[in-house]
DNA sequence: TTGATTTTGGACCACTCGGTCCTTATTTAT
DNA sequence: ATAAATAAGGACCGAGTGGTCCAAAATCAA
């Protein structure tokens, strides 16, 4: 086996520069010219590894996911407190994952946006990645009902959906044009509802 | 003058038709073709009328603004008080302003994720419209704590900011496919932080 | 009725879209 | 060297895009 010519490319690296575009972009604005150019491949290379523009799009949601949440679990814990990493996760989004300018929020709340409930495997997709993350948000819940940051009287479920629910808002704000400080005095409010 | 044949459409109702549209479906993803079927009216009376599908994408939103903070100064007026007002418009967003399946959100929040900062004066015309949002909502907060209902220690303008941030979240979580249920709940721990 | 004026319908345009397919280049096993 | 196998380049396709333009229809004032 092994026979004809190799790969000249990094699957994975191609994925990834796509996946960032469509976060930057979104999908219907994403051209299938823009993602050639971007991950730096021919048109012939893109359709045998990645089927269509539709499956590298899934395929990046995934991705995103995957690394989201792994990225949530070591930052929680990283983190001193439960609740101190939930405060960096709201602060957080005024750092626009160091992508420059652009203000690409989130991944999977500008495809809840873009999509709706107009695509059922995207929905279903969406609907999976927002139950992950609220589940790394319960966890932190939890341990900060332990630690005696965050009221033990409320619901650990119920908190986390706010928070996401907030993570998405505060979203939406910064890609609307709200400042670092504005971004911080808001989830400063967000947080006071956690006490 | 009048002189030549009338026109045969009602042009404030084709703007209304047209801004339901890029509400459901954002404006790329809506074709002129589409525009021309809701609107009910030929190509060149569409470009007669309206210069081009971004000028009437543009006058969209000056509508949605005026209809949408007009409809807030009502509700707020007719409510019993400035607390249950917001309440309701939290509570509000599951009911997707009758607009049956599509899940439409809001068209400036929808705005906002679709275009970010890519464009300079509908960005002008989003942060606009979501300070004219938050001057309802600061008003409804002032009274609010006039009325006893929101504790008079905090910062009416971050309370106001937090809750069309809020109102961003939970149409995020509505496009997402959240049930009312959970909207209500998230709402709750929302209304928590007023307090 | 006639001429001026305006709307309306639709042919037409250049361009972009995602996707297919055929040819050529490059590599490996024999 | 040769055959097999795979990748890469790019011509090509039908459909759809927003937008222009012209001729026909309709209405008004005279």
């Amino acid at each position: 086996m092994n026979i004809g010519r190799p790969i000249e490319f990094d699957r994975a690296l191609a994925l990834d520069h796509a996946q960032h575009l469509f976060w930057r972009k979104g999908y219907s604005d994403t051209s299938l010219a823009d993602l050639l150019a971007v991950m730096g491949l021919s048109k012939s290379s893109f359709y045998q590894t990645f089927k269509s523009k539709r499956e590298i799009f899934e395929q990046s949601i995934q991705l995103y996911l995957a690394e989201r949440t792994a990225l949530m679990r070591d930052k929680l814990e990283a983190s001193p407190s439960a609740y101190e990493f939930i405060a960096s996760m709201l602060y957080g989004v005024s750092e626009n994952s160091g992508a420059g300018e652009y203000r690409v929020g989130c991944l999977i709340m500008n495809t809840a946006c873009e999509f709706a409930q107009t695509d059922k495997t995207i929905a279903r997709a969406v609907a999976e990645s927002i139950n992950a993350f609220v589940e790394v948000f319960k966890e932190a819940v939890v341990l900060g009902q332990q630690q005696g940051d965050i009221s033990p009287d409320k619901n650990p479920d119920d908190l986390a959906r706010f928070l996401i629910t907030n993570m998405g808002g505060l979203n939406v704000a910064f890609k609307a044009g709200a400042n670092a400080t504005t971004i911080k005095k808001t989830a400063d409010v967000m947080l006071s509802a956690l006490k």
